[in-house]
RNA sequence: GGCCCCGUUGUGUAGCGGCCUAGCACGCCGCCCUCUCAAGGCGGUAGCGCGGGUUCGAAUCCCGUCGGGGCUACCA
């Protein structure tokens, strides 16, 4: 069955193949990362897939943390989590914090449940004790490795007498529970790959509960997915080949009746790479989804540009809003292949949704940013909102992150604490400087009225026309004086919000400054 | 080593057997505009990994090959 094929002749024969017999308002997913370290880049994909596959159909989104290691999980990576899918507003119909009818939602709750279920696996043969230790494991897999063959568990205690057991016991030694998987292949269509197939050589008997008693992902994941009613499993293609052993677990629940619902149906998602081409790990910083919120990337920026890692809207449009990607989600159309994450490219989207907010709610966004510099009290005084709004225009276009607002516009908020850049003051605020200084000072001392159109007028009229400089020699002084640096935004503007008193004093601060 | 997945310019993609002398976006280069920087406009750069088939016709289908990635834990 060719996966594609279906998909682009014909949306309903798309939605026919991703649902099944599930209507699409019962369809439930889940997003179900673990507290480990800070939420990365690729997490919030996967979330984003979920989210809109759901809200795409009307069904429900589930949140589910997996904290089954307490050895690296964290409160503080739980508090991120739920922070970030706040920030991004990806909100979630069952899970912590939101309640549910299969709660509780945190897999460190559950242990009883867990405990239940494998000792029915146990008791119905479908999962057995194994006592080889860690050392035999490592030994055979050696052999099997050097011989070419497949190196999973090789079955060594499928079958034991009594007294094996009890001479393993003797020993002192711990069982671990491990899955009794069946002796045939495995096949499942998968919603982006098409079909994919394990046969009983590589499915190998894995380990369901450890020798202490403590459960694995390997079976909360699956017990967690069928017990919640999950429809339709989207996660990344590093989870692609243990699915095989999920269906079988899924399968051997069903025969015992803890689970009722349908076999999920996978999507694997393309992995997300950084620059060797390799998975994204939690380990480099700029995976950090933390490094993005600090640089003040737009939740739509962000969220757009991460929704381009692996799919593609359509036709030649790249920018759209969340509702969009909602309406045009279609899973079969994911691209298979792994993405690398281009910072460029998403700072690229996400200047493209600055220019998109509106004026105020752009101002609104910097506020944050500015009090962080301390340009801004908390909470921000009235005046000093005021004149952000009336300078959000001059940097809309200019700014690619909010963090930007920060040297954009520090000149129109620092008060005191203005100073010329030291660089920037040395290239520009030289001996040749002065006069230039001096004519610009008379005439907008002179000027009668204080606005945009005049200050560039009397400017004109006294630099270009009077000392018969050209336009970036006549103002260039100018700039770095009064804003401190030699980018800024447009200059008569600058010098019409920051006021006729502000600007002289600082071209005479300069002109002081030089010998 | 074994198994699985993937393969269109530098990056992300469109492409669903003829509309493809391969479109779009980002990047990069150049020009225009211009008070700096942007934005905008115009132009340029660069790709179907390779080899066989199938077909009148292949980026598109099949096989092989090479390359990349993932998994191979008493992590998730």
């Amino acid at each position: 069955m060719n996966v594609k094929v279906m998909s682009v002749t014909d949306d309903h024969a798309s939605d026919a193949f991703v649902l099944g017999d599930v209507a699409p308002s019962d369809v439930r997913v889940r997003f179900c990362p673990s507290p480990t370290g800070n939420p990365h880049v690729g997490l919030v994909r996967a979330a984003l897939y979920n989210w809109a596959f759901a809200r795409h159909y009307g069904g429900t989104f589930v949140f589910r943390i997996e904290d089954t290691d307490a050895s690296r999980d964290s409160e503080e990576s739980y508090e991120a989590l739920l922070a970030s899918l706040r920030w991004l507003g990806l909100d979630w119909d069952e899970g912590p914090e939101a309640g549910g009818d299969h709660g509780p939602y945190r897999q460190s709750q559950r242990y009883d449940t867990y405990r239940d279920v494998a000792a029915r696996l146990l008791e119905s043969g479908k999962a057995y004790h194994c006592y080889c230790s860690t050392a035999e494991l490592e030994e055979r897999r050696e052999a099997a490795r050097a011989a070419g063959k497949p190196s999973g568990y090789d079955g060594h205690c499928r079958v034991l007498t009594d007294e094996q057991v009890a001479a393993f016991r003797a020993e002192g030694r711990e069982p671990v529970l491990r899955m009794r998987t069946p002796d045939e292949t495995v096949t499942f269509t998968d919603l982006i790959r098409g079909e994919i197939s394990v046969d009983q050589h590589n499915l190998f008997d894995y380990v369901l509960v450890r020798a202490n008693g403590h459960p694995l992902y390997t079976l909360v994941n699956p017990v967690d997915d069928a017990l919640m009613g999950i429809t339709h499993v989207l996660r990344g293609e590093d989870l692609l080949s243990s699915t095989p052993r999920q269906i079988v677990l899924h399968e051997a629940l069903r025969e015992l009746g803890i689970a009722g619902g349908p076999m999920p149906r996978f999507a694997h998602l393309p992995l997300v790479t950084g620059d060797g081409g390799r998975k994204l790990s939690k380990r480099e910083p700029e995976s950090s989804l933390q490094l993005y919120l600090d640089r003040g990337f737009l939740r739509e920026g962000l969220l757009n540009y991460l929704a381009l890692l692996g799919w593609s809207i359509g036709g030649d449009e790249e920018v759209f809003s969340l509702p969009e990607m909602v309406a045009a989600f279609d899973v079969t159309k994911v691209n298979p292949n792994a993405a690398r994450f281009d910072l460029k490219k998403a700072e690229a989207i996400n200047s493209a949704w600055v220019r998109r907010l509106t004026v105020d709610d752009l101002a609104e966004r910097m506020v944050p940013h500015l009090q962080e510099a301390g340009l801004f009290a908390h909470p921000p005084s009235e005046a000093s909102l005021e004149l952000l709004r009336a300078a959000t225009p001059l940097v809309q276009e200019r700014m690619v992150v909010l963090e930007e607002s920060v040297g954009m516009l520090g000149f129109l908020f620092a008060g005191e604490g203005f100073a010329v850049d030291e660089a920037d003051g040395a290239k520009v605020l030289t001996d040749a400087a002065k006069p230039v200084l001096e004519a610009a000072a008379s005439a907008l001392r002179e000027a009668e009225v204080w606005s945009t159109e005049s200050i560039e007028q009397v400017l004109r009229a006294a630099l270009i026309e009077g000392l018969g400089l050209k336009p970036k020699l006549a103002f260039g002084p100018v700039r770095v004086a009064v804003t401190g640096r030699r980018v800024s935004p447009p200059l008569f503007e600058s010098l019409e919000l920051l006021g006729r008193e502000t600007t002289l004093d600082r071209l005479e601060a300069a002109l002081n400054s030089l010998p």
